[in-house]
RNA sequence: GCCCUGGUAGCUCAAUUGGAUAGAGCAACGGCCUUCUAAGCCGUAGGUUAUGGGUUCGAGCCCCGUCCAGGGUACCA
């Protein structure tokens, strides 16, 4: 039972017994005191006036006055401008700490049983071209959405659809044939992911230089494009990948094998990972054939042109093309038949798209779509829409080479971890495999709070001319509060202090303390609201508000040198209970925390 | 054109979903290490929440208008 459900309950007799009535949902609202006004928990009484017959602040004083006489959790309280301060005695707040002390998933939810599984699809790559920041933003926040759901007790899948065939992979593959001389990323040393990008801006050079003389040749603009020579050679060989063309499949199979390497390492990189991965190439008849049923179901039409669509107007949207002219799939096509497979392999009770917010729309149709062939999950799907990330100077565009490379970004993080940390001198007396594994610690935890404490749904600015910060909020700042306290906790072990969580009965709590113990109180509130509204951002600013309290707490009051024994003993149970819960909320981010740096 | 987002300190972000005097960090300035890690702590300064109206006990948040930015908009993904 936390403190909060008490006192509600509490405030409901109060009011039942005061005023004769029962308020009703959401009425009794209880919020975190100010910092500036005395008190622990603070009721508006507003919603309550009416009802009440009484000006606010006398209802916030009969309320109040009821509550010390029969509440034996409230010491005291006080009344401003309609709002009830009240505030706990500090044994409630102890029998917390033993709680959260004692449980060792505090916060956490125990599973929820025969529920199904949520399958979390992110990442998605294209296998043209490697990741970039916007890829890691996805990266991030599917990852942590799966963690906060097992942290809340549901099943996850997490999934990735890779994008591995059509006109994209067919322009690399073009270049490469043309320009390639022989090139592998084992004779180069070029990571494979990169050495295909490479390929993909030769030909994207090529093409542009084409569609410009065609141009000055006086024909139009999209006839040239269409027109281009070496569009139309990867189309023909879209066209034999189609076909199964023995020596096109062969040459694909070898590009996307040198790109899934690529892939892997970042993966590996990021701490990011997958429970299954499904191939567009594998997924996307499927889809054709879920279309070509639809289509005999009469649930969509077909044109002269042979092109098959989607009449959507009755949902308030457009009509969408399923199938083209020449038979080919599209995205949309491919997503379909993604879905029905998954939905044939496992019990999936919730469906979650970790998917930019530049195909809001996409994921509506796709929802009606579903729906339509007869997947109720379809209506159900959530579509996690979050912001793009942007440079100052606007939308990275990979054209203009705007784009902060994901391996270069991560590998830059990493040194300016280990020169700062060289600086400060902190990991002098262990190992350098120790002090590396540190810093690339550090360094994704700089990177990963960064992009995870902001809410997800907004944009956000990245500017890479200033490196980000390891200093005020941010990981590091968290990950340092960490190994400072593991630090103490160390010392407490190797002077034999043992920890109870037997307080002396009149203890008594320092403002700082309480403070502290009252952040310890909201941890599995914040667990949940996370997941209700997927959004990492919220533990992430969490878990720096309690590093916040506690470098205060630190700072203010000495745990190993005070005097008085239980005191110590209480600070260490503090301490411990601030550790795991940093390890637990930071590990839902998927940031490790150091033991020392 | 139409549809959907968003606009908060110089910069990057918060604001318990309608609650108190809008908070943090960075950058600037000033203080604190013979004491558990100074990647820390404390302080100063910085705001007409784009803008004009409206709703009510109460609006950064809800409604309407305007401006600005981003995204989408029938055979790209």
């Amino acid at each position: 039972m936390n403190i909060e459900s008490i006192l509600q309950k509490r405030l409901q007799d109060a009011v039942e017994q005061l005023f004769g009535f029962t308020p009703a949902e959401g009425v009794l609202q209880l919020q975190q005191t100010r910092k500036e006004f005395e008190g622990d928990l603070t009721l508006v009484v507003f919603p309550l006036v009416k009802l009440a017959r009484r000006s606010p602040a006398d209802t916030a004083t009969l309320i109040g006055e009821h509550l010390r006489a029969h509440a034996p959790e409230v010491e005291a309280f006080n009344v401003v401008s309609g709002f009830l301060n009240i505030t706990l005695h500090d044994r409630v707040w102890l029998a917390l700490l033993q709680e959260a002390f004692r449980d060792d998933r505090y916060g956490l939810k125990a599973a929820a049983g025969d529920e199904g599984v949520v399958m979390i699809e992110y990442s998605s790559p294209n296998t043209n071209k490697p990741l970039h920041l916007g890829h890691i933003r996805n990266n991030l926040l599917g990852y942590s959405l799966a963690e906060i759901m097992k942290g809340n007790g549901r099943t996850v899948v997490k999934t990735n659809i890779v994008n591995d065939r059509g006109i994209h992979i067919c322009k690399s593959m073009y270049a490469w044939q043309q320009w390639g001389e022989g090139k592998t990323p084992e004779n180069t040393g070029i990571k494979g992911d990169h050495l295909v990008g490479d390929f993909y801006v030769l030909f994207d050079k090529q093409y542009k230089k084409e569609i410009a003389e065609l141009e000055a040749g006086g024909m139009a603009r999209e006839e040239a494009e269409n027109q281009a020579p070496s569009m139309q050679a990867a189309r023909e060989l879209l066209r034999k990948w189609e076909a199964r063309d023995p020596e096109t499949i062969a040459l694909w199979q070898r590009m996307n094998g040198w790109v899934y390497a690529g892939f892997d390492a970042t993966y590996r990189e990021l701490g990011v990972n997958f429970d299954k991965i499904y191939y567009e190439s594998e997924t996307y008849l499927q889809g054709k054939e879920e279309v070509l049923r639809g289509l005999g179901e009469g649930l969509f039409y077909q044109r002269e042109d042979g092109s098959v669509w989607a009449d959507l107007t009755a949902e308030g949207l457009d009509h969408k093309v399923l199938l083209r002219s020449d038979g080919t799939s599209v995205y949309m096509t491919q997503d379909i038949g993604t879905a029905k497979m998954r939905f044939d392999e496992y019990p999936i009770n919730q469906m979650v798209y970790v998917v930019g917010n530049e195909q809001n729309y996409h994921f509506q149709v796709l929802s009606h779509l579903l729906d339509k062939l007869g997947y109720r999950w379809g209506r159900d799907l959530y579509h996690f829409s979050y912001g793009m990330v942007e440079l100052p100077s606007g939308k990275m565009k990979s054209r203009e080479g705007t784009v902060v490379d994901a391996d270069d970004l991560i590998a830059g993080m990493v040194e300016v971890a280990r020169k700062m940390g060289q600086e400060l001198g902190k990991l002098e007396d262990v190992t350098d495999e120790e002090a590396g594994k540190t810093y690339k610690m550090i360094a994704l935890g700089a990177l990963k709070y960064f992009i995870l404490k902001v809410d997800p749904r907004k944009n956000m600015t990245f500017n890479p001319e200033e490196s980000i910060d390891f200093n005020g909020n941010t990981g590091p700042f968290i990950q340092y509060t960490h190994a400072r306290i593991m630090s103490v906790l160390r010392k407490a072990r190797e002077n034999q202090i043992s920890l109870s969580t037997t307080f002396p009965p009149g203890m008594t709590l320092e403002a700082k303390e309480k403070e502290l113990l009252k952040t310890i109180s909201e941890y599995p509130g914040v667990v949940t609201e996370a997941a209700a509204s997927y959004s990492p951002a919220l533990l992430a600013n969490y878990c720096y508000e309690i590093a916040r309290e506690f470098n205060q707490f630190y700072h203010d009051h000495s745990i190993l040198n005070e005097p008085d024994p239980d005191k110590t003993n209480f600070r260490l149970v503090l301490s411990e209970c601030v550790v795991k819960i940093m390890k637990s909320g930071m590990g839902m981010l998927g940031i490790g925390m150091p033991d020392r740096m």
